[in-house]
RNA sequence: GUGGGAGUAGCUCAACUGGCAGAGCACCGGACUGUGGCUCCGGACGUUGUGGGUUCGAUUCCCAUCUCCCACCCCA
């Protein structure tokens, strides 16, 4: 038997509700905040990924789904491509590409799936969705203001509660400049020389590769070397500070509850002063449920003018996992279960349908070769308000049964009143 | 990529030390030829994840492999 790929799943129904039903509250809130939905490609060139979250990441060192296209002649190279990885990339290039700074387009969102090659486990998939969105623009645009991150974060929290997801918590942090973040990096090199040798195999290589990792360490024998490590916040230059003091002025100020979180990094290199996390508890150790930060430098990096920006991405499958902790998807029900009774009957049946169709009523259509026994079993199963019978009687008569499937009550309508009776009971 | 646990009917799970693969729910049919839910009776249910091996005989023991789950790594 042919099954769905390691780290990938169908999604059925009932749950395909629930993910519509959280789209559908993402796109409401979208609006509210004049965000514009955008849609790029699954797949881009290698070097987006490479040149923008970083070389040196998880992702793009051993997580990316990568081929090599063919050449349009046999005898050229083909060129390097990838899945999406995430979905920042992709947005600036297309910011920069358009030139969609002279449309005014400042404020942009998408729902999609993204590919990460990463061992499967709860809450974590090969193919998984992501709901972002992305400010980014022009300095003189104000794009590079603190009042950008906390509108950011401050939608995001409307939009949690909105879902009924009880229980987030909210963590922020400033990673810098990059001018800081080196040399904090130096400070903290400097600073690990000494100790590492006393700490975990993991940290002595994070010491080597990615010293800002030290952070993410939960060995309890580490913590009180850890604790007494530089902080980037230590580090931050003075610009910094104020970006991120004032963005905490207005979080408190609209009443976002937040937790400062020194230790918190961010794994992808084009982040710069804010980076924050929600995370929720029901889910695990895959317990963040979005992250998101701003990246001043990204647009120019990929060969674009100058765009600060901040985004976000939300995690759908564990949204979804959490909101089912508290919320069962509800499909909605066929309002008519219209059963043909004898031979010629689906002619009618069919007629009666389309027109109950057209009445925007949900309609379940039976054969006309089953015993009534068994439509109206039917009917009961998919859980129909109501069963119309539609034999040679009431044809004769222009008038049909109605049924009342939960109060049994049965009565004889006439073919012209049949949508508004029904609408009415309904 | 590393370590551990688990895969048996559509679903949830049984099957002693290696001895005829089962139950509940769901599904289909009948009791009831134009009336559902309740009840009763009957039916279909299977490559025991896959491929090898040991054995008279393997769901059970061994090897390999696949998938899921848990943790690590990392992240959404």
């Amino acid at each position: 038997m042919i099954k769905a790929v390691r780290g990938t799943r169908d999604l059925l129904p009932p749950d395909t509700a629930l993910w519509n039903f959280v789209e559908a509250a993402a796109r409401d809130v979208f609006r509210a905040y004049n965000f514009q939905e955008i849609r790029t490609p699954i797949f881009e060139e290698t070097q987006l990924f490479s040149r923008s979250v970083g070389e040196e990441t998880d992702i793009v060192s051993k997580e990316m789904f990568t081929w090599e296209d063919r050449g349009r002649a046999q005898s050229d190279k083909g060129q390097s491509l990838t899945l999406r990885p995430e979905n920042t990339a992709g947005v600036v290039r297309a910011y920069v590409e358009h030139k969609l700074w002279e449309r005014g387009l400042n404020k942009l969102y998408y729902i999609g799936p993204q590919f990460r090659r990463e061992r499967p486990q709860k809450g974590r998939y090969r193919q998984f969705y992501q709901i972002g969105a992305e400010v980014i623009g022009p300095p003189t645009a104000g794009s590079e203001s603190p009042a950008r991150d906390a509108e950011i974060i401050e939608l995001l929290a409307t939009f949690l509660d909105r879902l009924g997801i009880a229980g987030w918590n909210l963590e922020l942090n400033s990673v810098g400049c990059p001018n800081d973040r080196a040399s904090f990096n130096e400070a903290l090199r400097k600073a690990l020389r000494p100790v590492v040798s006393k700490m975990c195999a993991d940290c002595q290589r994070r010491a080597v590769t990615n010293p800002l990792r030290v952070f993410d360490c939960k060995v309890p024998e580490d913590q009180p070397i850890i604790a007494k490590l530089p902080r980037i916040s230590q580090f931050l230059d003075e610009p910094c500070r104020k970006h991120f003091r004032e963005l905490q002025g207005i979080l408190n100020s609209v009443g976002v509850p937040f937790a400062i979180n020194d230790r918190l990094v961010r794994g992808l290199d084009y982040y710069t002063r804010t980076a924050f996390e929600f995370t929720h508890g029901a889910l695990g150790a895959q317990n963040a449920v979005l992250g998101g930060g701003r990246y001043d430098g990204l647009s120019e990096s990929l060969g674009g003018p100058s765009a600060p920006g901040i985004g976000f991405a939300i995690g759908e499958d564990r949204l979804v996992m959490s909101l089912k902790e508290s919320a069962e998807p509800v499909l909605r029900r066929p309002d008519v279960y219209i059963a043909p009774l004898g031979p010629g009957m689906n002619r009618e049946a069919a007629r009666l349908a389309r027109e109950l169709r057209r009445h925007d009523l949900v309609v379940e259509l039976g054969d006309e070769s089953f015993r009534l026994k068994k439509s109206f079993e039917t009917a009961t199963r998919v859980g129909a308000k109501f069963t119309l019978i539609v034999g040679e009687n009431e044809v004769k008569a222009d008038s049909f049964a109605v049924k009342n499937l939960e109060t049994g009550e049965q009565v004889s309508v006439r073919r012209q009143e049949l949508v508004a009776r029904i609408q009415s009971d309904r």
